[in-house]
DNA sequence: TATCTAGTTTAAAATCATTCTAAAGAGCCT
DNA sequence: AGGCTCTTTAGAATGATTTTAAACTAGATA
């Protein structure tokens, strides 16, 4: 299977059409390697690979990769959007002072006794962000 | 001592000059009752006690108050800030569909065997959102 | 109490990430 | 190829938040 075709086979399998610009993105994005990006260094990303995808693609894009699950979307401030191409289930550490996420291994944050959803829901994701400052500041 | 020498006093003790509107403020959020607030929802309820302040003002208020100490931000998307009245150690249920917020209580989360910061650095913060749905949805 | 000054507030303009729009383009089924 | 729907596009619009520059005020001092 040529590369193209497995992200075609991808899109596909995530309900999404595989579009010359999706393909594209899920290329850059979704090739394995774990990482974090914006609607902007997405946008560098794609330049810098000779292409051209609209601003408005770029954020339609993430998002529906991230309503496909394919892309998971951290929240550490309310500046922009934070993407992750690792939606395994890991959490954060979040240096403000650099604007830094960095990934925290899947077993070194142990929940125990979780609390029940409220009534009539159910629990669809954890999120644990550890923010964290340089020793002296 | 009168109520408001109460908040002067506390905005003292922050550090923070007693001015006017921060006073009227701090009566506002800093009276013990826990809520979630945006600068919105804050803007309104001082219109209702017949007050007014500016909107830039609001905007410091709740960022001054934030690094205080006085209020927590809370992230749960990109939309606008949410600010909790109770800045004691506690998580959040987080329903999307409603955008609703709700305390989880503060030892229903047991956190076991956290994660060492990266070197040179401390941690700050822990927080821990746990998105939930409606089951039927 | 009058004065001074740094810190605040104000209304309005500016910023900036993100979304929307309407028209042009492209998958994909027959 | 034809056609229908979904996408993409550039640019305009949105909306929360920040910035601006001028007017104001808390608090210190004389």
């Amino acid at each position: 299977m040529t590369p193209k075709a497995h992200f075609v086979e991808k899109l596909r399998l995530a309900g999404l059409r595989p579009t010359r610009q999706r393909v594209a993105i899920a290329a850059l994005l979704l090739d394995g390697r774990h990482r974090h990006v914006t609607a902007d260094s997405l946008t560098e990303e794609i330049t810098t690979a000779g292409l051209h995808v609209s601003g408005g693609t770029v954020y339609n894009t993430l998002n529906q990769f991230t309503e496909a699950g394919l892309l998971r979307r951290v929240m550490v401030h309310n500046d922009y959007s934070l993407f992750d191409t690792n939606t395994d289930h890991h959490h954060h550490f979040y240096e403000a002072e650099n604007d830094q996420l960095v990934d925290i291994p899947h077993d070194d944050v142990i929940l125990a006794q979780l609390p029940a959803a409220p009534d009539g829901h159910e629990i669809k994701a954890v999120d644990v962000v550890i923010h964290i400052q340089s020793k002296d500041s």
